[in-house]
DNA sequence: AAAATTACTAAACAGTGTTCATAAAAACGA
DNA sequence: TCGTTTTTATGAACACTGTTTAGTAATTTT
């Protein structure tokens, strides 16, 4: 009996194509100006059968949330080729700025918008698995830099939540316009240096640690 | 001829009040659910009058986002007591994070939303003056440590972007609800320890910098 | 008192997310 | 194949939103 199948399908398709619409029309409009109907326009059905593959917007704004820190995951493990993890984990800060960058509307969606996050308030369940991957990858990395000598002995919480609190200022600033008193061509040398600065913190005494060694 | 000055009276009167009845409405329910009916009806008039003193919403929040610098400013005011110039820059900290926490609306108006920011595009003139005070006070005391030894000397931008940043991504990861996988009554601590560690970047090699004279 | 100016608003416009009764289509049992 | 049940889809409505405009009411000036 594959009928129930293919009805399974049919309503996978049809929630893909509402998905894919969606995302469209928000990486080309924005949240505000992406509407039920226009969605719905794009798929050909009426705005009221988007309702019976998703509770309200904010759900299928979630789920693009999702699809976003996939890619953003992504372009965060391209640093996973570098051996050093000291070198990895700067580099994961400038893949982080170019992610930020390059996808502004994915960004905004997942670490500043509201949407997302009253849909999981919604349901009640805090499905946060999508940003924990990227977040334990941070964690891994600082980890094995304190292991490995690298970086200074420190407690693992406040490490992570200072660096990813220092990328996400910077990347926010940008995106919602708050650093206009600055050449915004000269910003992005300033977040690296920002970053390099951070950096410098938790490298041990700076004659005596590992990777004063390793810079010779 | 005292008419035309009654009339001026009067016609700030009422912007006034249409300050006042949005600024109630927008801290208790928040930007989205104050609409332009609701404040009318607060001050009994029509919903049209309000366009006889503003353009439209965004330069409504735009000007209580200004009141908002007023108060940021003069709570990182409070700092200005203390002699030391790297203890009073740690105090800003304190009291930058003290006001997000105080103020989550205020602080997501001035830091975060679009609107006001909108209400500059519109305008063109960049008057960023609200803002700038409470910026400039940074640099100075940022300066001040440079020049008095606390701090080691580098690019005065980079130092400000560095601290700034780091202290907007803390507050609004926590008041865009982003920092969830943690326990939202340690989070303050965490974010201290973040600020020290911070601070800790910008002092010369510890054992030959002032600070760590001073610190005996 | 009449004219001109200013202040104000009801109503309309064009949208928004969301719901629901109703209609169309598909699946099922005989 | 026919009728019945279940699933799927939608038009229309609801209660909103920000904003504009034409027309009214109040005030000031002549």
């Amino acid at each position: 009996m594959g009928v129930l199948e293919r009805k399974e399908r049919e309503k996978l398709e049809i929630r893909n194509q509402i998905l894919e619409a969606a995302t469209e029309l928000f990486l080309k409009e924005g949240f505000d100006k992406t509407s039920m109907r226009g969605i719905a326009e794009k798929i050909e059905y009426s705005a009221a059968t988007i309702y019976l593959h998703f509770k309200d917007k904010n759900e299928i704004f979630k789920a693009i949330h999702d699809k976003g820190f996939e890619i953003f995951f992504g372009k965060l493990s391209e640093s996973q080729k570098i051996e050093n993890p000291y070198m990895r984990l700067r580099r994961m800060g400038d893949l982080y700025l170019e992610f930020a960058f390059e996808h502004r509307e994915f960004y905004d969606l997942m670490f500043v918008m509201r949407a997302p996050v009253e849909a999981r308030n919604a349901d009640g369940n805090i499905d946060w698995i999508c940003g924990m991957q990227s977040f334990k990858l941070l964690q891994a990395t600082i980890i094995e830099c304190m292991e490995k000598g690298y970086m200074r002995k420190m407690d693992l919480d406040v490490a992570t939540v200072t660096i990813s609190s220092l990328m996400h200022g910077m990347a926010s600033f940008y995106i919602r316009e708050r650093l206009v008193m600055y050449d915004q061509n000269v910003l992005p040398y300033l977040f690296k240096d920002a970053m390099d600065n951070i950096m410098y913190v938790f490298k041990e005494s700076p004659m005596t640690s590992a990777f004063a060694e390793n810079q010779n």
